[in-house]
RNA sequence: CAAGUAAAUCAGAUAGUCGCAUGCUUUUGCAUGAGGAAAGUCCGAACUCCAUAGGACAGGAUGCUGGGUAACACCCAGUGGGGGCAACCCUAAGGAUAGUGCAACAGAAAUAGACCGCCCGGAAGUUUGCCGGGUAAGGAUGGAAAGGUGAGGUAAGAGCUCACCAGCAGCUAGGCGACUAGCUGGCUCUGUAAACCCCAUCUGGAGCAAGACCAAGCAGGGACUUAAAAAGGCGGUUGUCCGUCCGCCGUCCCGUAGGUAGGUCGCUAAAGGUUAUUGGCAACAAUAACUGUAGAUAGAUGACUAUCAAAUACAGAAUUCGGCUUAUAGAUUUGCUUGUAUC
RNA sequence: CGGGAUGUGGCGCAGCAUGGUAGCGCACAAGUCUGGGGGACUUGGGGUCGCUGGUUCAAGUCCAGUCAUCCCGA
């Protein structure tokens, strides 16, 4: 993932937030909206309420490994951002990464083969 | 062997696949990449800016002694006090004879004192109570009751007298000093300063979002100098006042200058680490050799597999150091003390 | 990076500057007034004062550390 292709000024969060649509499940809330560029910006959000650093940045790494490792699969030309709930505080990677799959079909941003 | 006590160390490793940040290479890779507390932000500094960092007051901090340090509320060595059989541990530990304040309730009385009791005398008089005085040994209250214990002494008592102990003042000796030891003296002085306060020492303020440079948009600002001569006024700092210094109270110029968004720097070599020698009880210092170790800016360490008995704690750098405090699974090592058993 | 506030019955707050009895309103329980309800009145129960140490004869109050919540500035 290069560096163009994540979510970076408070602008461009507060669009997304204010005018995008937003699907959850379990453990993840996902904004999303287009944009005008070829390709996808993400961002990742992980509240203080969730803990400490260590468990936030955890929590951050596995989200960000799941969209890398899926990231083919989903539609250009969106600005996406992931939301982390409570409830991804306590579990491990796969439950993330199927759920980062679950909304992205939720959208219908996951290409159809 | 058991119990205790003091200190030190580690904080997963190795291999493979995919991926991230920085640097070097130039299209491929290679190297490096979180902690013992990175945490809390409780102290101290470096560094930067505030015109100068000078004096006084206020405010704040520290508070046994000596040393270490760039500095400190830190560290080391000692002194006094307290706890423990001991190893050892704890200690905000200046001044109550500078002054002011406070000490509920209980109790006769709370910074000064006769309620009961004991003793003497008086009148009345059957026991007995009443009146006047002496007395701080005993009782009761309290956190604290006018030094404590014992003996003498006395009408009963009392530092009234003596011995020992505690405390106070002075002298002598030892120690750089806190203090210790001894002698002498008069006989005894409540506690609280983490109440105000006094004394000694230190202390200007703000913080890397400090600050420097480049610079879209937008907008009114900027530059320079003397004609007169001194005084005054206004402004420049963030407790107040004083002192020093600077600017303004005139002319000239206009996409020039300042500067927001944004960008670049600050940004990692540091009062650095390891080893040896020397000095020092030690903290630490000096010298020599070797070594070169994250630097992001939506913010870099993750996912999966295999092996090791297990991989499990607390926890993630944001200007950088020195400390303190708090959190911490599992494991290892060493010194010392006490007890038990055997030789 | 810096500054500040709060924590006391079930809920909302006093009491801490000047240390000795923990209190107020609502809520809760019982009783009285009423034919009953509502309402009023009377009585009662309920507190490790966030936590851990220290100072003091004595701490909710003073001091230090710590935990949680909230707010503000650059």
């Amino acid at each position: 993932m290069y560096s163009n292709e994540s979510l970076k000024s408070n602008k461009d969060f507060r669009r997304v937030y204010d005018k995008g649509k937003s699907f959850a499940n379990k453990y993840l809330v996902m904004f999303y909206i287009k944009n005008n560029f070829e390709f996808n910006r993400v961002g990742f959000s992980i509240s203080k309420k969730l803990g400490k650093a260590v468990i936030r940045n955890k929590i951050k790494r596995r989200m960000k490994e799941s969209y890398r490792l899926n990231s083919c699969k989903f539609e250009k030309g969106y600005d996406i951002i992931f939301l982390a709930r409570m409830n991804a505080k306590s579990t491990d990677f796969d439950k993330i990464e199927s759920a980062v799959l679950h909304l992205g079909k939720l959208a219908g941003l996951i290409k159809k083969r």
